[in-house]
DNA sequence: CGCGTTATTTTGATTAGTCAAAATAAATCT
DNA sequence: AGATTTATTTTGACTAATCAAAATAACGCG
């Protein structure tokens, strides 16, 4: 009866092209089978049937054995997931006053109830913001993305002056810790030591008390050149 | 994995559950199949159907050829999808001024994906508000409600000051007269005349013009007796 | 190249929710 | 009371999404 997006896709369905276009890192790379179902969790053979009948339905192209990518239809409707989870972290934030922390995981759950009319006045009311809390950007409503490289505190240049843009890591984890260190979006800082063969990055707020963190995780924290 | 309310019922259940409790009007005599599964729009074998496997989980008591009716757990559950409905209606209306006359179908798809926490943020934002924009009770978290008997236009006294405190009929078609009409909860009228005979009731807000509506309608609108 | 490891696909089963249509029980009306 | 109408329940079948486990294909290494 209600027909609140043009031809409806189950949230399974939404889901399905989502993880696909985050996990292909917003590029054209092929997806397989192994990485969609551990981001989906279910097991390999569930992600095979799915990926076969969204192929039926024209969302996605795939190449048996090698992985599977969106077709411009199936990411027009993942860019719409995205921009409504980013949308409605942002709310969660800047309205209810939620912890940027915790606020994923409800917005995973709201992303696929939440109708095109609500969204839009959830987007008049926020100021059309360009990024969620996250730094991650928020596709527009026609499916436009500030496609912005960035670099990362694993790569960045050491003691210039950087400005944190975006946490590429979803995990409560990982969050609660970049949170304790200082290490929010929009956060002034500069990577003071770099040991590759370590693995560690030492980074500094202004004068103040060094953090020193690994590797990875280091390049989970996107930056951008400062003055 | 995520456990938002204790013991996840489908959303396909809290709506049977929900339905239940609004149908018996709050009270406690049966709910046929018939009237339940035109509610729900499925055919009545599968209402059937659902309500045995709800009574053998302890959601309700299933009377066969008689009806059904909630046990405590399973008011307990539709109070909590009722609350979760009226919150949402009232943040749609008053936060982001939506007309409360297509606030109902959002709400009914945003209730089975809301969390208690973001839910008790929106209470707070919206100062724990008793009633919802059509004037129908918010039950608490703890599953009270303001139980109050009103009298409607079709059976208060005639030429009586009277205040509209709630609309019960979720029709947008409804909805849009009452609009219209100046029937919106919290207004201010009196019953001028009323012909049982040819079904009509007239009201009046002040001397203003008089606006004649048919006595189901009437029924639908409830009062309270002003100064 | 051939053999073992690893990833993917297939097959067969399961669960929740639904419908169509036949069977049955209750209510109503002479 | 018996016959007819009406509501409810049952039965069998279907769809979407899933898992377990067997079958198959590609990859990599000596």
């Amino acid at each position: 009866m209600t027909h609140y997006r043009s031809a409806m896709a189950s949230s399974t369905v939404e889901d399905y092209l989502k993880q696909i276009l985050l996990l292909s890192a917003a590029g054209d790379e092929l997806v397989s089978m192994g990485d969609l179902a551990t981001a989906l969790d279910v097991v390999p053979g569930t992600a095979t049937t799915m990926v076969k009948a969204l192929a039926a339905e024209g969302l996605v192209t795939h190449r048996p054995r090698y992985g599977v990518n969106l077709t411009a239809e199936g990411r027009r409707v993942a860019l719409g997931v995205i921009r409504r989870h980013r949308l409605i972290e942002t709310f969660l934030v800047n309205v209810l006053k939620m912890d940027w922390t915790e606020v994923h995981a409800e917005a995973e759950l709201l992303e696929h109830a939440i109708s095109d009319t609500v969204l839009d006045r959830l987007d008049a009311l926020l100021g059309h913001p360009a990024a969620d809390p996250h730094g991650d950007p928020i596709p527009t409503r026609h499916g436009k993305v500030d496609a912005q490289v960035y670099a990362t505190l694993a790569t960045c240049l050491l003691e210039k002056p950087l400005r944190i843009v975006r946490i590429v890591d979803q995990s409560p984890q990982f969050l609660e810790f970049a949170e304790q260190s200082g290490l929010r979006p929009g956060e002034l800082l500069r990577v003071t030591d770099r040991n590759l063969a370590a693995g560690l990055v030492t980074v500094r707020k202004g004068p103040a008390r060094a953090v020193t963190l690994g590797l990875a995780a280091a390049g989970h924290i996107l930056v951008a050149p400062e003055r």
